[in-house]
RNA sequence: GGUCGCGUAGCUCAGCUGGAUAGAGCAUCUGCCUUCUAAGCAGACGGUCACAGGUUCGAGUCCUGUCGCGAUCACCA
């Protein structure tokens, strides 16, 4: 049974005792650092049924824990506060619990209920940037927090592999690529199809003020394009299934992967299915039928379809063209369904899909539930804060984004320079020093962005590079770093539960670590790594102030050594944990 | 214009179901390396929690309105 738990308890039976009523809630907080005492009573709820004054109230139910309570060692009362020191055994005995918890925090994962989580649906047009690395962080990181709260989880992506703007990439190696390749060019495959998306845009931008010049109005020389044309007649090929432009639509699709892969692996981010846009952009059209037979869908004269959503203060919205053909959520709805058929057990789903997107979602899971899936309700949009520049917004077609290989590069690049400077790692060989540059380097940019609250957007400053002291993926990897280096020192058993007086830094720590399991299901429940982020910086902060104020191996007796090198030990092994759930690896020293 | 989100120190961000004098980091300034890694620790400075009402014993947190920023309201995806 937790403290909490027990207190709770025990505080309803002596307010019966005491003034013979009965309270449901007892509500708690940790105890604010000025005052002594580990947890605190708020006293001035139970006023509502006790009529006193509550410092009289706190000190009688303070002197009834104390005495009926062996957990209690002590206790103050400020104000309507009551707050209560616990014991030294209790503490000693609840942290050698969480020390022999294998995996302490982790659940395991049930079968039961599993969960797909959508995340990183790039376009097969360009390369990855900033703004895909925050998706990729956040949706493989939710994954990762809700598998250690217990679910199964499939992580997956959807490719978006066809379409009018993968034409034009491919309309503009027709007519400048010269049969150039990633190897015989060098470049990475997705950057060598994304110059050519930039390079058809160019073109086209030139048509459109040439056609300008001779009097036509912009809008019309935005649609009268030949370029433009072109691409739409070559998705119509596509679509015909046409031999010449599948095949290169394959070709240059399969270099944008390869390309990818690279990116993907560098993030360290994975996938356990991808469904391809090219499949899915089908589905959806008959289950449009059946929602029309049903009731749920309208035609109008024209033949289109639409869903009346203004009883749910929301507009009608279309999900079938008048010639038959389906719009983006119709593959939504379609997907979604064939989703739940290949994985029978997916009782719910989450989309790590940007802001400007919750309309969309809006639209699309009260669709899915007027069509009666039960799994409608544990749908999920993790929508996320947009990525921009001090300039604005990132975008492709203008150069300005920030490429994700880059960033990372010189991520790793930062990481090795900061290191130089300091002196460290001098002794150690190459190899290991580059591993631990990138592992420094990603660490720093991956804690940067998931440390934030997903919904609020990110201003990002080239200009300013990201820190590498203060609340940072850095400063928390020093700190394992440091205790993998009192591990090493360590070289005798301190498996054995001992008996020691707790110093109230060790105190602090304790407590901190006895929060980890908490944690872990909040931050599942709101979809949120930060909240996993700011739990593991407050750890450090503890652990690093009770590294300075007390000596480890200069302790006053065998014991006390013992104890510290067992609370150093399973706060490493926590903040490794907790790392891993934001995909951050620890070096072993830096 | 309608809808949604955000607005906390010079900057970047915490602040759990309402609870004590609103917390960190960066920047600026002070101390601490002949003792376990100074990418660290201890401290100083810095706040009308956008604004105005309301609910409450108690509001940064809940409600209403105003202002500011962003997104969205396509037979594009």
């Amino acid at each position: 049974m937790s403290i909490q738990k027990t207190l709770e308890l025990a505080t309803q039976t002596a307010l019966q005792n005491l003034y013979d009523v009965s309270i449901e809630n007892v509500e708690f907080q940790a105890t604010r650092k000025e005052f002594e005492g580990d947890i605190t009573i708020v006293v001035f709820p139970f006023l509502r049924q006790i009529k006193g004054n509550p410092v009289e109230i706190g000190n009688k139910l303070g002197t009834y824990l104390k005495e009926n309570i062996e957990e209690v060692a002590t206790f103050n009362v400020v104000k309507g506060f009551l707050n209560l020191v616990l014991s030294d055994a209790h503490l000693q005995n609840g942290f050698y619990q969480v020390f022999t918890t294998d995996n302490y925090g982790i659940n395991k994962q049930s079968d039961a209920h599993a969960l797909m989580v959508e995340y990183s649906s790039p376009n097969t047009n360009k390369p990855l940037h900033l703004g895909h690395i925050r998706n990729n962080l956040l949706g493989y990181s939710v994954a990762e927090i809700l598998k250690a709260a217990g679910n199964k989880v499939y992580k997956t992506q959807i490719i978006n592999d066809r379409g009018i703007h993968i034409c034009k990439s491919m309309l503009a190696y027709q007519k400048y690529g010269k049969n150039e390749t990633p190897e015989s060019t060098g470049l990475k495959g997705d950057k060598l199809i994304g110059n050519y998306y930039v390079k058809f845009d160019q073109e086209y931008k030139k048509e459109i003020a040439s056609l300008e010049e001779k009097g036509i109005s912009n809008e019309n020389a935005k649609k009268q394009a030949s370029s433009l044309v072109e691409a739409q007649e070559m998705l119509k090929k596509w679509e015909a299934g046409d031999q010449e432009v599948t095949d290169l639509w394959g070709k240059m699709n399969r270099w944008v992967y390869e390309g990818f892969d690279v990116t993907y692996k560098n993030l360290g981010v994975d996938f356990d299915v991808n469904y391809y846009e090219s499949n899915t952009y089908l589905l959806g059209k008959d289950i449009v039928q059946q929602g029309l037979e049903k009731g749920i869908f309208f035609k109008k004269t024209d033949g289109s379809v639409w869903i009346d959503l203004s009883k749910e203060g929301l507009d009608e919205k279309i999900v079938l063209r008048a010639d038959g053909t389906a719009v983006y959520i119709t593959q939504d709805i379609g997907t979604a369904i064939q989703r739940t058929k290949d994985y029978p057990d997916v009782k719910g789903m989450v989309y790590t899909v940007g802001n400007e997107q919750d309309y969309h979602f809006k639209v699309l899971f009260l669709i899915l539930k007027k069509l009666g899936y039960n799994w409608a309700d544990n749908l999920y949009h993790l929508s996320y804060g947009m990525v921009d520049l001090p300039e604005g917004k990132m975008k492709s077609r203008e150069g300005t984004v920030v490429d994700a290989d880059d960033l990372m590069q010189e991520m790793t690049d930062t990481a090795r320079s900061i290191s130089q400077e300091l002196g460290k790692l001098e002794a150690y060989a190459n190899a290991e020093k580059e591993k631990l540059y990138r592992i420094i380097g990603m660490g720093a940019l991956k804690y940067y962005i998931l440390k934030v609250d997903p919904k609020k957007r990110i201003l990002f400053d080239p200009k300013e590079s990201i820190d590498f002291n203060g609340n940072t993926g850095p400063f928390i990897q020093y700190t394992y770093a440091r205790i993998q280096s009192l591990l090493r020192r360590a070289d005798f058993d301190y498996s054995q539960k001992v008996n020691v007086s707790i110093h109230p830094k060790e105190r602090e720590v304790i407590k901190q670590l006895q929060d980890f399991p908490e944690v872990i299901q909040n931050a599942a429940k709101n979809h949120s790594p930060a909240l996993i982020a700011n739990y593991v910086y407050d750890l450090v902060k503890a652990f690093n102030s009770f590294y300075q104020s007390v000596s480890i191996f200069v302790a006053t007796n065998e014991d006390e050594k013992i104890f510290r090198i067992q609370l150093s030990q399973k706060v490493g092994a926590v903040i490794q944990s907790a790392f891993r759930l934001l995909g951050i690896e620890m070096p072993e020293r830096m």
